[in-house]
DNA sequence: GTCTAGAATGGAAACGTTTCCAAAACGGGT
DNA sequence: ACCCGTTTTGGAAACGTTTCCATTCTAGAC
C-alpha cells in the first residue's frame, strides 16, 4: 500500500507521531536509540511523507513553475535544462508547461501554478499586461521573467541575453565585410522578435546605413510562412547582398530558400542568424550565428528565484550573446547576383 | 494576500465553507442565487484553492511526473511537448526532471515525485533494476515507460518506438545501393542504443552480409567521443562504403569526422543517421535518417497513464519509425574511395 | 393550518504533516 | 530521599480542503 503514514512509523517504532516527525526531518532533540528505530521502522514501511501534508502545514512546498512557449524550441529546452540543473541543487522540483505564444494557455497555465502553491514562477512572459503579473505576485508567489520582460514591472527581476549586442555585433561584422543592403527577417511583435528587429535598425543607424523597409520581412511563427518571408524577401530585393535572420526558424527558411534559388552562400548572399543551434557547424556552409546562452540563463533564472525571492534588483540581468563566425559570411563581392539560373 | 481562504470566501459570501465547495467543485446541489453570491465573492477576494488541501483530502493530485534523459536533447524535448500536450486536455500538471542516465539521480526525482504524490510517472528508464519500479508501483503510482523498457515488468505499460523495424529499413536500403561493408556507430549498451546495434546486426545477418567486429565503434554519450570514435572508424576501415549512426550525436559526429576527412557524402561514403534531427534538410547533403515519433511517443504514454491507470496491457505500444530518404546515401561506386587527398 | 418530501445548507470530521507546549524521564547535587 | 535543571517525549492544534450527515427551509398536498 502507498497508504503508509506517520502515523504507521509510530506505531511501527513505538514512539509518538511527533518524534517521528523530528527525527525525519532532523529538527529537534532525539535521543541516538529512538533516532535508529524510527529510522528503521520509517525504512521497513517505505514510508514517503507526503508533501501535500507537509506543504499545508509549512506553507512552503519546495516547486516552482517554469513557463516556456515552446517545450520542442531549442532555445527552451536548453533553458528548461538550465533550469533544473539549478533546481535539483536546491532539492526543488519543476513544474513545466508550454504556453505555445498563447495568452489564454499562459493564463490558464499561471492560474494552475497558483493552485499547486508553487513558491515561484520563471515565464517567458507572452501577456504584456502587468496586471496578470502583478496578481500573480499579490498572491505571494515570486516571479522571474527570462528571456523576455514586461515593461511596467521593474520589480519583477528578469534574466535576459544581450540580444541588442548580439544584433550590433553581427551587423557590425556584416558591413565590415563590406555589405550595405542588408535584409531582415523578423517576425510579429508578440513573437519577442520585434526588440531584434529594433536592435538591427539601431545598429544600422549608428553605422550610418539608410535603413530601407522593403529590406524587412515578417513572418508568422510557422515553417512555412518562414519560408515564404525568405523567398520572397531574396526575390523581391535580387541586390541585397546579406540578410540577418531573427530567429532559428528564420534563419533555416533562409538557407533553404538561398538553396532554392540557388543563391551560394555567402558568394551570392551572406546569411547570419540570431538564435544558435547545435547544427551550426553541420550546416553548408557552416552559419554564422548570434549565440545565447540559453542554459545559463536558465540557470540564473531560477537561482534568482530560489536564493533572493524577495530582492528588488534595479535592473534584469544581462548575459552576454555571442558572435559565433562561421563560413555563411563572406565579403561583398564586386559583381552583381548571378540570378537564378543554375 | 495569498493567504485568502475557504473560509474567508465563505464569510465573505455568507455562506458555510460546505456550500462554498459545492458551487466550486460543481457538486451537490446549490441554489442559483448562493451560487452566485459564492462566484463573486470568490473572485472579488481572488480566491484560489490550494491544491494542497485538496489533495489531502482527495488523495487526488492530478500530477504527473515526467523522467527524461536529458532536457535539452531534440528527441527528448519533443517527447515532452508531447506529454505536454495531453497534460494540459487533461487538466493535469507535469513535473519534469532529467536523469542524465544516472540511476542515482533518477532514484532520487522518484523519491521526490512519490513525495510529491504524483499520479504516475513517465519514464525513460534508466535503472533495469526491476525492484525500484516496482517499488513506485507498490507505493500505489502508475508507471509508463516511454522509448525504452526494463525486461522483466510485463505489467508495466509502454510507449515504443519500433527500434528495430528502423533500423530494419535503413540497412535494407543501404544494402539495395549496394553496400556490403557497413559501418555501425554505437555507444554503451546503459545509453539505450543497445537494441539499435541488435538490430543493426540481426538486419545483416537477415541479408546475409557478414558482420565484422572491426566495422562497429562505440563512443560514451560526449561530442568528443563520438567524433573519436566516427574519426577512428573511418580511419579503421578505409574500404567502408557506408556507416549506420545509432544516434543524433553519433550522426553528427560522422558527418564532421567524414567532412574533416575530406571524404565525400556520399559519393565517397554514404551516411544514415538514426534519430532524425530537425536539421537534416539543412545539412549538407541533407542526411537520411530514421525518424522517431517523439511527439506522439509523449502523448501516447501520457494517454495511457491518464486513461487506463490501471489495464495490463500485453505488449507495448510501438510506433513506428520512418525511414526518410536524402541525399546522404548513394549507390556503391566501383573506385575505392580516393584517400583523404584533397 | 398541518404534514411531508425534497432541496438547500452548515457543522464537523478527516486527510498527513509540523510544531507548540506540557509532561515525563533522567542525572547529579544536596 | 528530595529537588532542580536538562534532555526526551507525546498530545493536540493547525494548515485548507472535501464530504458525510443532520438540520433547516420551501413548497405542494391534504
Amino acid at each position: 500500500m502507498g497508504g503508509v503514514t506517520i502515523k504507521d512509523v509510530a506505531a511501527a517504532a513505538g514512539v509518538g507521531i511527533a518524534t517521528v516527525s523530528r527525527v525525519l526531518s532532523g529538527s529537534g532533540p532525539v535521543s541516538e536509540a529512538t533516532r535508529q528505530r524510527v529510522l528503521a521502522a520509517a525504512s521497513a514501511l517505505e514510508y514517503r511523507p507526503s508533501a501535500l501534508g507537509r506543504g499545508l502545514k509549512t506553507r512552503r512546498t519546495g516547486g516552482m513553475g517554469l513557463l516556456v512557449t515552446d517545450a520542442a524550441d531549442p532555445f527552451c529546452a536548453e533553458l528548461t535544462a538550465g533550469v533544473l540543473a539549478c533546481a535539483r541543487t536546491q532539492g526543488a522540483h519543476v513544474i513545466l508547461d508550454a504556453t505555445r505564444e498563447d495568452p489564454e494557455a499562459e493564463a490558464e497555465a499561471l492560474e494552475r501554478l497558483a493552485e499547486q502553491r508553487v513558491e515561484g514562477v520563471i515565464a517567458m512572459p507572452v501577456q504584456r499586461d502587468p496586471a496578470v503579473w502583478q496578481a500573480l505576485i499579490r498572491l505571494g508567489l515570486s516571479v522571474v521573467f527570462v528571456g523576455r520582460t514586461v515593461p511596467g514591472l521593474p520589480a519583477v527581476p528578469g534574466v535576459l541575453a544581450d540580444e541588442a549586442g548580439g544584433v550590433r555585433s553581427v551587423v557590425e561584422y556584416l558591413a565590415g565585410l563590406g555589405h550595405r543592403r542588408i535584409g531582415f527577417l523578423g517576425g510579429r511583435a508578440a513573437d519577442g522578435l520585434a526588440q531584434r528587429e529594433e536592435a538591427f535598425r539601431a545598429a544600422l543607424a549608428d553605422l550610418g546605413i539608410a535603413t530601407e523597409e522593403d529590406l524587412f520581412a515578417r513572418a508568422r511563427p510557422t515553417a512555412d510562412s518562414a519560408y515564404a518571408a525568405a523567398a520572397s524577401l531574396f526575390q523581391r530585393r535580387p541586390d541585397l547582398t546579406a540578410v540577418v535572420a531573427g530567429g532559428h526558424r528564420l534563419g533555416e527558411a533562409a538557407v533553404l530558400a538561398a538553396r532554392e534559388l540557388t543563391l551560394r552562400v555567402p558568394a551570392d548572399v551572406s546569411i547570419a542568424i540570431v538564435e544558435d543551434v547545435p547544427w551550426s557547424e553541420l550546416c553548408d556552409p557552416p552559419l554564422t550565428a548570434v549565440a545565447h546562452p540559453a542554459r545559463d540563463m536558465g540557470y540564473r533564472a531560477c537561482e534568482l528565484l530560489l536564493r533572493a525571492p524577495s530582492r528588488a534588483p534595479g535592473r534584469p540581468v544581462v548575459l552576454a550573446t555571442e558572435l559565433m563566425v562561421r563560413a555563411s559570411c563572406g565579403p561583398i563581392t564586386g559583381s552583381p547576383r548571378t540570378g537564378r539560373s543554375r
